[in-house]
Order: structure tokens, then sequence, then C-alpha cells
DNA sequence: ATGTCGGCAAAATGCCGA
């Protein structure tokens, strides 16, 4: 059992890639960000023919969640984060897929900080927060996968060696302990796990020769439930992906579970 | 400030968000 977890920036731009990607990867379920398409423009059809069923929502122009799982439909169970009805983005959906409660989520960014986008992004992580302790609660076997935009350390692991990003939203202290908190309910941060001091970045800014100079960040990351942290079995980064041509400046990250 | 993307309104260039 193989799940993965994938900003694509744009699920129409980077249809070809994520077609080719599904085929030599083959993961069992995964979960997409930024789809940046409405929800009548998710290519669905295309996911049908490459044996995928799939779940998703939309929001014209930004943001976007989906889940997809190989030769199974995922069920819906919510597409809202509880806690605040006049968040009408498209940055989470729940569904249960192959045995798994599995999100896909989308925390928002926060730049530029300090001010009101900053803000929410904490608002959106206390919420994430207060959901997450709910579905750990449950017992069951639960996934958080998805963007959430923030480093968790300044360590080589996570950040390569640079002041570049110092007052960027990512790394500010408050989203990075609302992660810590989130780690104390218990979730297990996969790649970590397995990887405890290995560079294992996800994402690489377009923007000067990021990705050349391997100036990446670790920002996507897979949170495990107690009964899947119990069979993990390997985690990674699909790094060549970020090389191909027409790339998302995200790579996509994976887990498999015996 | 700058650099690079994707989507979109509007009418091919410019803006927003990242």
């Amino acid at each position: 059992m193989k799940l993965a977890t994938w900003n694509v920036n744009g699920i129409n731009a980077r249809l070809p890639l994520l077609l080719r990607w599904l085929e030599e990867s083959m993961p069992d379920v995964v979960c997409l960000q930024e789809l940046k398409a409405p929800d009548a423009k998710f290519p669905h059809e295309a996911l049908t023919d490459a044996g995928y069923g799939a779940l998703w929502r939309g929001q014209p122009s930004w943001n976007g969640v989906a889940i997809l799982a190989r030769g199974a439909q995922p069920i819906e169970i919510r597409r809202e984060l509880p806690g605040d009805p006049s968040d009408t983005e498209a940055r989470y959906l729940e569904a249960a897929v192959e045995g798994m409660i599995v999100a896909s989520i989308y925390l928002p960014n926060g730049n530029p900080q300090p001010g009101p986008k900053f803000d929410r992004k904490l608002r959106w992580f206390e919420r994430m927060n207060r959901h997450a302790q709910s579905l750990w609660d449950t017992g069951l076997p639960v996934v958080l996968a998805g963007d959430w935009n923030v480093v968790p350390t300044d360590d080589v692991a996570d950040i390569y060696a640079t002041r570049s990003w110092h007052d960027d939203a990512l790394l500010q202290p408050e989203p990075r302990a609302a992660w810590q908190a989130l780690l104390a309910q218990g979730w297990v941060d996969a790649i970590r796990h397995l990887h405890p001091d290995e560079p294992l970045y996800t994402f690489w800014d377009y923007l000067r020769q990021r990705w050349p100079r391997n100036a990446g960040l670790r920002i996507d990351h897979l949170l495990l439930s107690e009964p899947l942290a119990q069979v993990l079995a390997g985690a990674g980064v699909d790094r060549d992906v970020r090389g191909w041509e027409h790339a998302s400046d995200h790579a996509p990250v994976w887990v498999t579970f015996d």
C-alpha cells in the first residue's frame, strides 16, 4: 500500500506529468493540492482512464484539493474543515479509502507576515489541530497529508542553509509551534521518522535557480495515526519529478505500509 | 526590488497569489 501527496500547482497545466507519475509510481492513494481549477474543469475522465477513482473540491483560480484511489472510489467524509463557516476556500477534503481516513490538506501560506493573511494561517492551523485531535481520538488509521506550508526546523534536513526565508511565513515561530502541538497529539511525521537527519526537501521555488542549486524546503508532510505508524514501511520524495520539464514547484511525497 | 510560474479577465498584457 502506497500513499502519496503532491501539490501539483495547477492540475490541468500538470495533467501530462500527473498521468506519467501515476503510471511510474503506481500510488494506491493520492492527495493533491493546488488544483487551481473549478470543479467543472477537474480532469475526471483522464484520471478514470488512468484507473483512479477521484474525489475533488475545486475553486476558480486558487487552492483546490483532491483524493485519488487506484481501482477504488474514495468515500467523502467532509469537504470543510470544521470551525469557521465563513471559510469558503477549497483547502480541505477528507475521505474513507482503503480502510483509512485520509485528509488532503492545503494550509494557507500566510505571507506576507505579519499581517491579516498570517493571522488567518494561524487560525486555520488551530482549527486543523482541533479537528486532528478528534480524528486521533477515534483510534482509527488516519493520514493527514498535504502542503502544510511550514518548515519544521532551521536544520539543513528541513531547509537549505540560507537566511533568504528568515522573514517568510513558512519559518515563523507561531506556525512551527502549531506544528509541534500537532505532533504532540501523537502523530508520526513519516518522512522524519524514517529519515531523522537526511535532507528531504519537497519544494523548490521557481525563482533564482532554486531547483538546480537544490535550495529546497520541506513543507509537504504525511502525518500518521498510531495504527498506521505501526505498519509504516517506507517514506520518500520523488525528487526527479521536480526536474521534469514543465514541473510543479513541489515534488510528490509518499509512504508505504505493510 | 528582483526573479518564475498558473489562472484569469480581457483582448495580448497585466494582475493576483504563491
